[in-house]
DNA sequence: TTGAAAGCGGTACCAG
DNA sequence: CTGGTACCGCTTTCAA
């Protein structure tokens, strides 16, 4: 027996006063209203459970104060801390996050943007979305994080300098053959940092293995790596990594002794790898509050917001 | 330059026709249109890049055809397989997901709920909710995730025949001094599983620690099962599991040889850490399955749906 | 300080 | 087959 909704008009026919009245007093604004006037509306708000219907409101203000937010995979941890990191973002400026997967598919990343947008979001938040996402027609603010788009805000963690910083790391070791792991074409920013600090430091160029950003990828780069025999690896992402220590220690290798790993990312879970992870971290939480900042005050620039990363030191690189 | 959006109306007048028209043309009914008018309307709508106002659409029909999901951490493997599978079952048939998270906090959870309710999803998905949410004047239905809620709809795994399962591989590889991690009070059923298999086999039980679900608990939760010499542990969550892993390799035990390790859940992590873990897997896709269609078919029932588990072997049990 | 009423965009009934 | 129009719940201007 699903009893019909509370509407403002109930709650003013109880209190006896006008709807406007109601809406003064929920809204605070935009006129005063008698204390004594006030104390019966709130009175019957609480006495008929009375809750505001928010898409009513939207239709008329013509702002749903509802972010969307589209990921290639929530199930990937990286995408669910940053999605996890832009939702309390957002709720702490009074925004909803309407958040969706698109599984890595172009078709349904731009079905799902067309959904968001006949839901009236105010804003569209992609991360990592596919080349070329069909945005015409779009009248609200719309960043990408962790991928530049044409004509489009973006934000994203500082990936040369990152990927530079932990190849650096490992050479400190005085590893002197370090192998790269790293995604299919379209993401040339880690691999030129590790070029980079390896040119720096006058090393040869090591092993360049490419597969997809996932574990079962890591896995088998590590294992075609292993045959080039490096002596450290740096693997441009989380995921990856997790892979290659599979493949390293399926070969009996010992990490960091025989091997060295460094990754990018940084998620919770390579606090808990064997042995634990060093990782050049994304600022998840600087990536998120910038994403939200920018969408809220409509950051016009098109330049692409790089936010620095940092090294964490755990066991894999031998520190 | 963000122009106006287009509108019905704007629609309706460049094909010369009545909004009714455009609206039949949209929803294809639930009147007939000629030919010839809806070739008209339709060249219309692409000339304009006319976008309906699901705003609008919903304040009129009474219904949003969205859900709202509530999971206590989004960060969080298993709740994010869960969110996934949710998202993807309900965009099949049509729903969206509104997804946030409650931080484990009830607070978070109650503020969320209302914030939900005021959007006027069409229903509410609460994936393992706090002891006692408030769920007072809720007019849409609700559905719990594994948890039973007083008077809610609920779906869940089989906690406490997926345990024993787990435990009696362990018995079945010659275990006789089996630990068990469980997180704090109110999971009776995993513990109740475990301890079952060991009164089945007429074993002792052995130690039990209790610790949250997360990688820190389980680590210090294997530390101090550590110290009663078990021969195998059950963890009660992979991520218990992964902090035992943890545990167990600083202690330089060997894995399964020293002591053999199952977990319960089953998220994609657990594939990959070293060595593999063996899980009762919880069956993601079949909860997701339930929950949306007891939500869309207004399930009345109050019982607990309980979806059996599967053992998935791998090399931590000394399979 | 309060009430009446217009209108946000869309739906669907009633007439024609 | 199509047009006109009332109404969904809420905000806010204008008048009282």
């Amino acid at each position: 027996m699903p009893k019909d909704p509370v509407t403002r008009n109930d709650v003013a026919e109880y209190a006896g006063v006008s709807t406007a009245v109601v809406s003064y007093v929920v809204n605070e604004g935009p006129r005063k209203v008698a204390p004594e006037t006030r104390d019966r509306v709130l009175e019957a708000i609480r006495a008929l459970g009375y809750r505001p219907n928010a898409t009513a409101r939207a239709l008329r203000m013509g702002t749903t104060r509802t972010f969307g937010l589209i990921t290639p995979d929530g199930g990937n941890p990286l995408f669910a801390e940053l999605a996890k990191a832009i939702d309390r973002e957002a709720a702490a400026r009074g925004y909803v996050v309407l958040q969706t997967s698109a599984d890595g598919d172009p078709e349904t990343e731009n079905a799902k943007i067309a959904e968001l947008l006949t839901r009236q979001v105010s804003g569209l938040i992609l991360v990592a979305p596919t080349e070329d996402p069909d945005l015409r027609d779009v009248e609200v603010p719309v960043i990408a994080v962790n991928r530049r788009l044409p004509a489009v805000s973006s934000v994203r963690p500082a990936y040369l300098d990152g990927a530079r910083l932990g190849v650096e790391h490992l050479i400190s070791h005085g590893h002197r053959r370090i192998g790269l792991v790293i995604g299919g074409a379209g993401h040339p920013e880690r691999e030129l940092g590790w070029r980079t600090a390896l040119a720096t430091a006058a090393l040869p160029e090591g092993p360049v293995v490419r597969a997809p950003f996932s574990r079962e990828g890591g896995y088998w780069a590590g294992r075609v790596l292993l045959r080039h025999e490096p002596t450290a690896i740096f693997a441009s992402s989380d995921l990856q990594a997790i892979g290659v220590l599979r493949a390293l220690h399926e070969a009996g290798a010992d990490v960091p002794g025989d091997v060295a790993v460094v990754a990018f990312d940084g998620t919770p879970e390579t606090e808990y790898t064997w042995p634990p992870l060093t990782v050049v971290r994304q600022p998840v939480e600087a990536l998120a509050r910038e994403a939200v900042r920018r969408l809220i005050e409509g950051e016009e620039s098109v330049e692409a917001l790089t936010v620095p990363t940092d090294l964490v030191r755990r066991r894999s690189c031998g520190c």
